[in-house]
RNA sequence: GGACCUAUAGCUCAGUUGGCUAGAGCGCCACGUUGACAUCGUGGAGGUCACUGGUUCAAGUCCAGUUAGGUCCA
């Protein structure tokens, strides 16, 4: 039976039908397995403000090649999808489409419509990302999709909160945040840019004033970019050895604009000497400078603004204004009362919010925090003693000093968008009857601050006392655990309010390594298939935590893999993964980092159109090694001539204007084109073009030799019989191929535990193409046409095509799919010891480990000696243009051993170089009007009456002879250097010594060519 | 301000713990198409390993500094 493959792969078709198989067979899908080792990925959940780009792709591609080796490798491997609601991200998104398209707020619609808005979105992205991820091939358990604000993680997320609230782990504070005056929010640190903006630099004065407040003849001069902060100034600050001052320190100065008294204070770390005056104002609820400065001065510190960014109650006469008319006003109004003294324009970096891009203000403002010390130490320690691995290790070092810094995590946020905090406040008047008004829910006791339920309550609900907003006030806090909507109700009539606040995404993120395996939960989601039943214990959970491996990029160590780690150990008491593996990032053309929010993403789906979900993932798994950047550039192929403009930064940065959708105007034909973009869609109907980029031919051709090569295969399988290969029916070819087979094998094993998945894909294309290719299928076309010789050959080919197809199978699942499929109608039994019956799918199949026997060091040299031969020919058949077709002479020069060994594959130099071996040995001399060449221990003549230019030879061999010299003088600079003979290692010794005789042989035959050339 | 990374062929990148004549893919040049593959084959050209010092018998590789770029944390 034959079987003719198309000449080329057709991606497309083959995908669709293998995403469909897989998903019918249940090949993805993960279950308890107590007899079996277990293998699990949890997905860094992508957040759903965007579609995936390429970094995804790449993180994605290295998920399933780990899942699917390990799978094949007999382990239960679980790959868990899932997306992640990123709070500020996805409200922000919605936020801003909503005021673009309809010109309205949130607060216009409220927070339960806002809200809805938004799950509206994460629908419609959750499907495109989980599609996109199904495209790539991912091998994911796709009956256990989660999100982190279902309600499996929902219960996660309560229980951990109440857990850390009952051991005293989470508490209410006020802290300096970024304010986003536009969204209404703190922003976290990573939220925030800086961008320099054209500024001012106003100098005024303070007038000194006596202990009654009335004026002195003194004044401080200072200087601020900020003149509207005047209204919440608690001190002047001067550095303590500036002679200029030190009579006024302690002294008070007055704030014309408000009339308010504050102290001149000495502190080294905020005033500078050196700078401006070299005195500061000093405002701590809105510098952070300013704030560290308050602390250690114990300043009051006054807030003047509210929360949309105008100015508050405490601004006096300036109340109700935005901070910056307020700005203006203060500047006049110190301008008339005389303190006004200079401007400067400057550039000054201001904080502007990622989400909202407008400018973030120092705000002062109740959060909740998590006490770090004890969990951040507890996730050190889990990477200091190995529990869990980091690679490259040099991430470690990111991991320590961030986690070391023990910063209280700040987990609030005031958002509408997430997990609402779940504790319920209200203002106490008295302790006593706060506590029994509580009682109702069990025994309750007050303790200090804390209030304590008796057992049968404690595990529904938790309470504190702690400072009220306004000075003096008192708040009850009452959190509650999941499951309890009655209490919460109870609560709400009792007057309790549940705090307005969401938490911060990476709270729930950082649960999800056992939150999605159902923790706390026993029953596990999806149930059992395997007839097997949770009992009181969750199997699901058991089985699969901890995690193998984490693959995800370098930006998140600190804010998500720290914090799954601390998280892990505290839920779980074990670490959530051993490995944790850190893969380079995807930049553009550009070297900027390719990002949902940049507009410089790169859909991953607009590739796979291009060039094939395996070329794709066959180019990025080559990229994926140690370092920490992968350059990408991109184009645009023209819709009309297939052109191609490579995209910049213009392009990234077009948006729709006055309507209009952006278009490209092609360099080559001159037409306009409509292209894909993260910030519109494209108009119905247009002409869009495609994006492309030249990297990924390479995985696209090597998906064209793979198939071509099993074409080939498949196509000379006529009359395959399974059947046991003895070793003296292999031929040299056969033995090279084994060798070079297990090799291969062993190295790709081991290069993908290591997480070199560049070596691992260079191992496997190498072999494939230069060997398997190159070589062996050269090699045995003769005997796949000679009756007697084609069985054992086509049971080696089989052998080696299937062996091939398994190790390439994670990396390129769809047409190794493809190919096994025909191999199996073909030659469904094979092996070359016991033949077998082949696994039904190639996802399925077994991971070679072959023989490490089988790999013959002395063999393969012997083999290059024939290659390199073959080379030579080759190369002088080219030189003379002379063509493949024509038959050539060969007559070669070398040790008696050598002439054995080049007789015995005297066939071969015909089949590869259409080359007769006429005669070899030690006394071959050059016949006349010959090309020639030279080897390590062998030279060649070939005779070529009537073609040999002389002059072109002589030449030719003369700049060789160059070549040889230089090397020859090199190595002897090493041997007469009595140092280096006398101190360097004598392997290193030995092998100069060899190479230089080496050397010295070919400059010889060299020599004796010219020698011979000269006379004829 | 602190930390990390990168700089090797026209382009994108490999190059273990220092040690044989620094490699690959793409691109380029020449030749080649009736039998697996032009998404291909054969052959070839192309590099002062960013710069300056240092350590060493020996430096692309280690150390210090400089320059340029990227990133994280303040």
């Amino acid at each position: 039976m034959t079987a003719e493959l198309s000449k080329a792969y057709e991606p497309q078709n083959a995908q669709t039908r293998w995403i469909r198989h897989w998903e019918e067979q249940g090949y993805c899908n993960a279950d308890p397995h107590p007899d079996r080792e277990q293998h699990t990925i949890m997905i860094p959940l992508p957040n759903v403000t965007g579609a995936l780009h390429m970094g995804h792709c790449l993180n994605g591609t290295i998920q399933d090649l780990l899942t699917r080796w390990r799978r094949m490798q007999g382990r239960e491997a679980l790959w868990m999808p899932g997306t992640d609601h990123a709070g500020i991200a996805t409200q922000a998104v919605v936020e801003r489409r909503m005021l673009e398209e309809e010109g309205i707020t949130r607060h216009d619609i409220g927070r339960d419509a806002l809200v809805e808005r938004i799950w509206d979105w994460k629908n419609q992205y959750e499907e495109r990302i989980l599609n996109q991820l199904k495209q790539i091939g991912a091998s994911c358990d796709w009956r256990r999709v989660r999100f982190t604000l279902d309600d499996v993680c929902s219960r996660a997320v309560r229980r951990t909160f109440f857990k850390m609230f009952c051991d005293g782990l989470i508490y209410r504070g006020k802290r300096l945040v970024n304010w986003d005056t536009h969204l209404q929010t703190a922003v976290a640190d990573d939220e925030v840019f800086s961008e320099d903006v054209d500024g001012h630099f106003w100098t005024f004065n303070y007038p000194v004033v006596d202990g009654d407040g009335n004026p002195t003849d003194q004044k401080i001069r200072f200087s601020t970019t900020r003149p509207e902060t005047m209204l919440g100034d608690t001190a002047v600050c001067v550095h303590p050895t500036d002679e200029r001052y030190t009579d006024l320190i302690g002294r008070l100065v007055q704030i014309p604009v408000n009339g308010r008294c504050i102290p001149i204070i000495a502190d080294a770390l905020l005033a500078d000497k050196e700078k401006g005056t070299g005195a500061v104002k000093v405002t701590p609820a809105h510098d952070p400078n300013d704030y560290a400065c308050g602390l250690r001065n114990d300043l009051e510190m006054i807030n003047i603004l509210n929360a949309d960014g105008t100015v508050n109650e405490d601004g006096g006469e300036f109340a109700g204004l935005d901070r910056y008319d307020a700005r203006k006003a203060i500047i006049s109004k110190m301008e008339e009362l005389g303190h006004y003294e200079d401007v400067e324009d400057r550039k000054i970096p201001v904080k502007h919010s990622d989400r909202s891009k407008t400018p973030v203000e120092p705000y002062l403002s109740d959060q909740w925090f998590v006490r770090m010390d004890d969990l951040a130490q507890s996730a050190m320690d889990a990477v200091e003693d190995g529990r869990v691995k980091i690679f490259p290790q040099r991430y470690k070092k990111t991991y320590l000093d961030w986690l070391g810094e023990k910063r209280d995590w700040c987990i609030s946020r005031q958002l509408w968008w997430g997990h609402r905090i779940p504790v319920w406040s209200k203002k106490v008047e008295d302790r006593a009857a706060a506590v029994s008004e509580l009682s109702e829910f069990g025994a309750a006791a007050g303790e200090g601050d804390r209030v304590t339920f008796s057992d049968e309550c404690s595990s529904t609900l938790a309470a504190q006392f702690a400072d009220g907003i306004m000075p003096g006030d008192e708040l009850l806090l009452a959190c509650v655990d999941a499951g309890n909507e009655e209490v919460e109700a109870r609560l709400a009539e009792l007057g309790f309010a549940q705090d307005p606040d969401v938490l911060d995404t990476w709270f729930s993120s950082a649960l999800w390594p056992h939150a999605t395996l159902g923790w706390p939960n026993v029953d596990c989601n999806p149930p059992r298939t395997d007839g097997g039943a949770d009992g009181d214990r969750n199997e699901t959970l058991d089985f699969f935590y901890p995690g193998s491996v984490l693959v995800t990029s370098r930006d998140i160590i600190t804010l998500w893999v720290a914090r799954m780690v601390l998280t892990g150990l505290y839920n779980m008491g074990d670490v959530p993964f051993k490995h944790v593996y850190i893969h380079p990032k995807i930049l553009d053309g550009l070297g900027q980092t390719m990002s949902k929010s940049k507009g410089n993403g790169v859909d991953p789906l607009e590739l796979i159109d291009k060039y094939g979900t395996d070329a794709v993932r066959f180019t990025i798994s080559s990229l994926a090694g140690e370092t920490q950047d992968v350059r990408l550039p991109v184009g645009y192929e023209c819709p009309h001539c297939d052109a191609v403009t490579p995209q910049t930064k213009e392009h990234q940065e077009m948006r729709p204007m006055g309507g209009a959708t952006p278009s490209i105007k092609c360099g080559k034909c001159k037409k306009e084109f409509q292209f894909p973009s993260p910030w519109f869609t494209p108009d119905e109907g247009a002409t869009v073009a495609r994006i492309v980029s030249e990297r990924f031919e390479y995985g696209r051709n090597f998906c064209n030799k793979l198939w071509n090569a099993c074409r080939f295969a498949f196509m000379n399988l006529e009359g395959y019989t399974a059947g046991p290969v003895s070793d003296d029916e292999l031929q040299m070819e056969d033995r090279w191929i084994l060798s070079r087979l297990s090799a291969t094998a062993d190295e790709v094993t081991t290069q993908l535990q290591r997480y070199h998945f560049d070596k691992a894909t260079g191992t496997i294309r190498d072999f494939t193409w230069n060997e398997f290719c190159d070589w062996y299928l050269e090699m045995i076309k003769p005997r796949l046409r000679d009756d007697a010789s084609r069985p054992v050959a086509q049971r080696l080919l089989v052998f080696v095509t299937d062996t091939l197809l398994r190790l390439l199978h994670p990396f390129a699942p769809f047409i190794t799919e493809e190919l096994w499929a025909v191999l199996n109608e073909l030659a469904p039994e094979r092996g070359l010891s016991e033949p077998q019956t082949a696994e039904a799918s190639a996802m399925v199949a077994r991971w070679p480990e072959l023989e490490a026997t089988q790999v013959d060091p002395e063999l393969e040299t012997r083999f290059e000696r024939l290659q390199e031969v073959i080379v030579a020919v080759r190369n002088v058949r080219a030189f003379y243009k002379i063509s493949p077709k024509q038959p050539l002479k060969l007559f070669m020069r070398c040790a008696p051993e050598v002439a054995e060994q080049m007789q015995a594959v005297a066939d071969q130099f015909d089949n590869l170089s259409r080359t007769m071996l006429e005669a070899a040995g030690v006394d071959i001399n050059r016949p006349g009007a010959s090309g020639t060449f030279s080897l390590n221990d062998a030279e060649g003549y070939i005779p070529l009456e009537g073609l040999i230019d002389t002059e072109a030879e002589r030449a030719r061999q003369a700049e060789k002879r160059e070549e040889v010299l230089k090397h020859i003088s090199g190595a002897d600079a090493k041997l007469s250097n009595e140092n280096f003979v006398n101190r360097a290692p004598e392997q290193v010794v030995n092998d100069v010594r060899e190479t230089r005789a080496k050397l010295q042989t070919q400059l010889e035959s060299i020599d004796r060519m010219l020698e011979e050339l000269s006379a004829s």
